[in-house]
DNA sequence: CTCCTTTTGTTCGACGTCCGAACTAATAGG
DNA sequence: CCTATTAGTTCGGACGTCGAACAAAAGGAG
């Protein structure tokens, strides 16, 4: 029998403790709720949840809110995520912009900015310069301690935060983004794909859906494998490769080396020739035949990826979600003729229309000071 | 934001040691070490070490072998996966017979029987009767202390045991393997698919590899996926439906509803057509036009799904295994035509020939123990 | 042979955490 | 005004880890 190689840490009293506040801090996320509530919830005694939440209020991750309006009893003093209380910072460098955004412990958005900037004529020191600038702007707006930041990049991003290959971004090859970033901004910097990002969005800030597979239409088509409520990043940090499912085997050659790959038939080159348009804001008007050529090719492509991963939703982002309800429709039958699952499997339209990724990375951030502070 | 609705449990001064037993079992589980060696391989004391060891003599987990040879200071007193420990027992529900195997701490199978069992004619009581019975038979000849016993089954299982759907097995609809099993023999009892055992054998037995995906050729072809070093179910248990994935959209009809599934084209009986064979022991002798098929097919389905999951490994099993290196090599080519990973897929065959879903069942039960018992 | 060095393993007190139960606080209803 | 009910706090006990001191068992130097 083969060894485990992994690396386990030791446990001990600071451990349990760290666990139990995330227990205390989730179970608060949902709704406001007392104490009592938290214990009942949680399975930890009123006690102990008692000094947890001493903690918590004195570190500014809770406030006790003012509502003794009840039944019989002592009224309940109820509980929740502190507004005011550390945030987390999106970033996303695009191909011809920079954004940042802020989002509160409650995960809601307080300041959004994107200013363009051509990483194409500029080098990445110069881009995340322009970056680290309107971080600073948003943060000013929003005025809340920075528990830290999260780039999204439109590339393979390794775990550590280098930026290895990104298709539209040629200057950004092998960049440690996350290192880098970290010298401007005086707080820990995280990167992470832009799809992922995005699909985590979906799952956090739209429909929950706690195993499903967003597909990011663009260029390329990517995709986000959210796996019981959680990003699957893959042994080497580039699962989601959708692009190069092959839907065509006799088909056109790709960039890839490959033929017939479902970029080459539903990418957006793809579908503006399908549908004789010269841009998206015309293909999204008048798709005419490219509502068909993308339908049945996402069929087959989504069937494989579905089938394998036993998944019982698919959500159509980027292009596909501005194709509007038809193509959802259309890709749903594809899928339903092809996926012996029961339940059927659910097709649906992004909910999180705009940045997706942006919005992603910044409540990511809170989201792990949530899980495990 | 929306809520994650997980049941997490609190934790206590019991999880933490439950956390370092399993620490200690998983550092002697590769060689035999000492307590002073487990402590600077886990980051424990010496003293909790001590502790610790001290419990896992105690119930047997651990014994101290004699081995006082080495260099300055007092000898070490290796400590190893007590052989006489608890065991782990695996079961197997064939098409035609059912089988059992009995696995001690360490890994290494002491004790495999085989008999043959009419499942078509007989009802799933029936069977798991005799399946009782030689599970008595492979427990009485290893004389071992069982820990527990798992169940590997050819459909479709749900976490808690019960076999919703077997293509093969009509009569064993919704049936409660895992309860009807626990009230035959006493222990507690779980059940699982068997392509997914035989992809943990693979993993525990064969060569150890955190992450790949298990193909398992047969009439339908199922595939096992291993992800960080543990089986990926799928929100539904049903991960791993490979077979329909679709490599021909224009080919034959499928009993799935869909047309052109790798299932119609590199299953079994497809194999069999187009080396114009009997069966399988022919198909083996003179594959023919079979190999190319079945190369060409299975390099467009694995493509999409290591592209999606960013595998660095598959490994052929079942019928494909037997096909040989040949068939290996092929679809190696055809995939890493197909695979932009760097660096590139590999493509293995299956080491664990015989048995290989006892094995997995069987050895599954004790990796269980030594992780968290 | 004796003493010193080195490494292993054990023992013991201090600290942190949780649990259970008793206790205090605050409200509604009779 | 008193009681029932629910919320929150406090305190001792149990468990587990850590760190340091201590005992044990070898090899090597003089």
């Amino acid at each position: 029998m083969t060894p485990l190689p992994s690396e386990a840490h030791p446990a001990g009293p600071a451990t349990v403790r760290r666990h139990n506040r995330g227990l205390v801090l989730t179970a608060v996320a949902g709704a406001p709720a007392s104490r009592a509530a938290v214990a009942a919830h949680t399975g930890l005694t009123r006690g102990t949840v008692s000094s947890l939440v001493d903690d918590l209020l004195a570190d500014g991750m809770l406030v006790e809110r003012e509502a003794p309006r009840g039944g019989r009893g002592r009224p309940a003093n109820p509980l929740q995520l502190n507004p005011s209380g550390p945030c987390g910072v999106g970033v996303e460098i695009g191909v011809d912009d920079v954004g940042a955004c802020v989002a509160d412990l409650t995960g809601t958005v307080r300041a959004v900015r994107r200013v363009p900037s051509d990483h194409r004529r500029h080098d990445p020191a110069h881009g995340l310069r322009r970056a680290a600038d309107i971080v600073r702007d948003v943060v000013a707006e929003a005025g809340l301690p920075v528990a830290g930041v999260r780039v999204a990049l439109p590339g393979v991003v390794t775990p550590d935060g280098v930026l290895q290959r990104a298709p539209n971004l040629p200057r950004w090859q092998d960049v440690g983004v996350a290192e880098l970033f970290g010298s401007l901004v005086e707080a820990p910097v995280s990167a992470t794909n832009e799809a992922d990002l995005a699909a985590l969005a979906e799952l956090w800030d739209g429909q929950a859906l706690r195993d499903m597979l967003f597909v990011s239409g663009g260029v390329g088509v990517g995709a986000g494998i959210v796996l019981d409520g959680r990003l699957f990043h893959g042994a080497g940090g580039r699962a989601g490769e959708l692009g190069h499912v092959v839907v065509d085997p006799g088909g056109r050659a790709c960039t890839c080396g490959g033929t017939g790959c479902l970029e080459t038939v539903a990418g957006v080159t793809a579908l503006l020739r399908a549908a004789g348009a010269a841009d998206v804001d015309e293909l999204v008007r008048e798709p005419g035949a490219a509502l068909d050529v993308a339908a049945d090719a996402l069929g087959v492509a989504l069937a494989g990826a579905v089938n394998l991963l036993d998944l019982p939703a698919v959500v159509l982002g980027g292009v596909y979600a501005r194709l509007g309800d038809a193509l959802v429709e259309r890709v749903g039958a594809a899928l339903r003729a092809r996926v012996l699952a029961r339940p059927p499997v659910r097709v649906l339209r992004a909910a999180v229309a705009r940045d997706a990724a942006l919005r992603g990375a910044a409540i990511g951030v809170v989201r792990e000071l949530v899980g495990a502070p």
